[in-house]
DNA sequence: ACAATAGTGTCTGTTAGACAATATTTT
DNA sequence: AAAATATTGTCTAACAGACACTATTGT
């Protein structure tokens, strides 16, 4: 068996939305283990048969789980990552997923915690193995899906705002989207029956309150709209 | 390193379109080992430090190369299924590609041949592991994305007819299409650079003579259109 | 001329985008 | 009343779909 397998993991980018700085956030824990002990890398397990896992959505799940005490809002896989070179012990395998967080989602302990995307993407804190790659093609995954579908949604708390909406669809796509694209793609998930009016209202410190939405249940995956978002001009 | 490590491999779902069929057929291959030895299955092989692949893409378009003597037009990678119960052997991993074919493809041997998706999907053919499972991720993956881009023609030679890709197109969704959609679409990626008129004419058996339309070189991946192809009604 | 097939033109509906207009609140 | 902010309405552009119309060929 020894001669035919291959180290295989399963790694996590969980992200979360800082609503004050409009900008995305993802999860990092500190390495357990050799190697690059007690740095700060992507949450993570290893996946064989002697792990519990019975299968791989599983064992992403037991990820979170057990490396940041986190359920997310969303989670899906992205692809996998394989060659001779991402891990110095040799041939190995990460299948990475991409998971979404309530923003309120708090972490326990000083082993996990979450980073600016911007500052992983500006090298400002450099992550082992490949890492860093799996970051981008996760967000490359969440930001084509956004153009499209109701996926950002999933970043916001279970009550929000349109221009909360608004924060999650442009901090998920990296430019400004169009107010009222997006308030007419509301008004198409409200008929939908996939958010709706609590008839709440919440004051800004000054001008008109705003309504607030409500996330409803519905079946599992984002709504997909017929039509993407275009780039302005 | 063997008790930390599992069993992987890149297995290929390659498809060809039969145009006169107007149906999809997938590669499939003898198995030479142990388990399933003999029976009809995916094209694949096995991922380790021993194999001389640097990456699981090389390791994919090696698959169809050794197995199949096969370049494809199209390869790409649409997911990871892992689990204790897929090989009876134990806990395993398949990373899965899906690869679009020339039409004009040919088999080398007895060891290989194409099979009706159809006949597939039906059961009339049973195939090892969880490749039906693979196969019909694939084609899913393959009918969203030829919703909104230029994907099913990769399965035309590279001159080909309207009424060709429209064949194409309606294979990979599995349902017709409006003429006039996919002709307005060929207008556009005639405007993108992406096919272009030869000023050739096929002469049909009766009737008004065909324009023919090649693939013009242009960047990697298929063109993305701005809406979908609508559900008709 | 007529049948058969390919291709074009025109109209409708939907929805993203731009932006003006209106509504609701605080100061 | 004025300022600030949220929301609504109106107009345009792009494009899918339906379908009528025209074009080109063989018999």
């Amino acid at each position: 068996m020894s001669s035919i397998a291959v180290m295989a993991s399963v790694d996590i980018v969980a992200l979360r939305l800082d609503l004050q700085a409009q900008r995305l956030q993802v999860l990092l824990h500190r390495r357990e283990r050799e190697p690059h002990l007690g740095q700060w890398a992507l949450p993570g397990v290893i996946v064989n048969g002697r792990t519990p896992d019975n299968s791989l959505d599983a064992a992403a799940a037991r990820a979170l789980q057990e490396k940041a005490q986190v359920l997310p809002r969303h989670l899906e896989q992205v692809g996998t990552e394989g060659n001779a070179f991402r891990d110095p012990r040799g041939w190995s395998l990460s299948t990475y997923y991409l998971a979404l967080l309530d923003p309120a989602q708090v972490l326990d302990g000083e082993q996990q915690a979450f980073f600016d995307l911007d500052d992983l993407s500006a090298r400002k804190v450099v992550l082992p193995f490949d890492h860093a790659l799996l970051i981008q093609r996760a967000c490359e995954r969440l930001a084509a899906k956004s153009l499209y579908s109701s996926l950002p949604l999933y970043l916001l708390p279970a009550r929000f705002t349109v221009l909360e909406a608004l924060t999650a669809t442009q901090a998920c796509l990296g430019r400004t989207v169009n107010n009222t694209s997006l308030r007419k793609r509301l008004e198409r998930l409200k008929d939908a029956g996939w958010v709706g009016d609590t008839g709440e209202r919440i004051q800004p410190r000054l001008g008109r309150p705003q309504q607030v939405y409500e996330h409803l249940p519905h079946a599992n995956g984002p709504f997909l709209f017929e039509r993407s978002l275009l780039p302005e001009g």
